[in-house]
DNA sequence: TAATCGTGGAT
DNA sequence: TATCCAAGATT
């Protein structure tokens, strides 16, 4: 490690020591959180760092709950059906989390006799567990230290020494600098620290560095630029997608419901059938994509949902099966009134609503 | 490397 | 209302 005994070696030192200081007085009391001075358990560390991807604390705690509540050990996770599991996650978002999640339990059951190792290495290779992850819990669960970098991470790093590339070509000197500044002893806390720092004072915008205990070491804050940074590309627009959606109820109460593909958006989740998604769609054809032929009544408005790349708009269609009518071969039937606790993705929930009407 | 992959709260 | 963006991983 070259660069650690750099002559930046004091900076380092002062940083992390001031940085470590500030949390402990005002480290977040956070559910996966041990008491000060105690270990976490692996598994809970584990289970918050994947929910806490791309995703807020407030969204997390609920989830995280429920799943400790369903599945207190590895064991019971790794032994209960992807079904369940996928369910329990409907409504947190990028559902391939889900299903990485449950097979990296039964890898941590098959492969590691139920214990987390310790390494980053070996974290790395079990799914879902990418650079942050690996790093994030060997540093947290194990007391290893790791350089551990998220968006937190990126933007306070950035901040302190100025960092002027545009993301993400600055990751590699970002990465570079968190190596520089994190101390041997307590990297978790360390690591914690700065990703407490980023979320309370050191925000996106506005961010308070009249609390900061960090300021007289911030180049960005000693140019008045803080906000400026971490500098970002210019970022394309959304497209629009439309698409057509069906709600079919059979006479004795059940809705057409399937199962989306293993892999790609909303991997493995319920949905409602219905058209595919395009910018080029016609409502004009909607009937082509209906589960079965009859009449099919449109339901004012459109169901409106914003995806990260792109923005959606479907026409709910509802129709009643005629007695005798040929079952469609794909899908399952499901009680209306077992539809709300069935696990469906937002999206769903929302055609759900509509289609209901009021 | 650059897309892909959800959701909801904040501004 | 539009945009941002939150403890990223995968391909």
């Amino acid at each position: 490690m070259l660069a650690r005994q750099s002559p930046h070696a004091k900076s380092r030192d002062t940083i992390a020591a001031t940085l470590l200081a500030w949390y402990d007085r005002h480290r977040r009391k956070l559910p996966w959180r041990a008491l000060p001075g105690s270990m976490p358990d692996p598994y809970a560390v584990w289970l918050s760092e994947v929910m806490l991807q791309q995703t807020t604390v407030p969204a997390v705690k609920p989830y995280y709950e429920q799943f400790l509540a369903l599945w207190p050990r590895v064991h019971d996770l790794a032994a209960a059906p992807v079904d369940d599991v996928m369910k329990a996650w409907a409504g947190l978002g990028y559902y391939s989390r889900a299903r990485n999640l449950h097979a990296c339990a039964k890898a941590v059951v098959e492969q590691h006799a139920g214990l987390f190792p310790a390494d980053e290495s070996a974290l790395r290779a079990l799914p879902g567990i990418g650079p942050y992850t690996a790093a994030a819990i060997a540093a947290i669960a194990f007391g290893r230290r790791a350089v551990v970098v998220d968006g937190n991470v990126e933007r306070v790093v950035a901040r302190l020494f100025a960092i002027d590339t545009p993301m993400p070509a600055a990751k590699t000197a970002i990465r570079a600098r968190t190596d520089d500044i994190t101390p041997d002893e307590r990297a978790g806390d360390f690591a914690q620290a700065m990703m407490d720092l980023g979320a309370t004072l050191c925000t996106p915008k506005n961010p308070a560095c009249a609390l900061c205990p960090l300021t007289a070491s911030c180049l960005a804050r000693q140019s008045g630029e803080q906000e400026r940074y971490p500098v970002k590309a210019a970022k394309v627009a959304r497209p629009h997608r439309t698409g057509a959606i069906f709600y079919l109820r059979r006479a004795d109460g059940h809705v057409l419901v399937r199962r989306r593909p293993p892999k790609g958006l909303l991997g493995g989740m319920l949905e409602f059938p219905g058209s595919e998604w395009r910018s080029d769609f016609s409502q004009s054809d909607a009937s082509a994509h209906a589960p079965v032929k009859g009449k099919w009544q449109r339901i004012a408005g459109t169901v409106e949902h914003v995806f990260t790349h792109f923005s959606l708009a479907l026409t709910v269609y509802r129709g009643v099966l005629p007695t005798g009518a040929a079952t469609p071969e794909t899908g399952q039937w499901i009680e209306e009134h077992m539809l709300d606790s069935a696990g469906l993705p937002s999206v769903m929930q929302k055609v759900l609503v509509h289609a209901r009407g009021k």
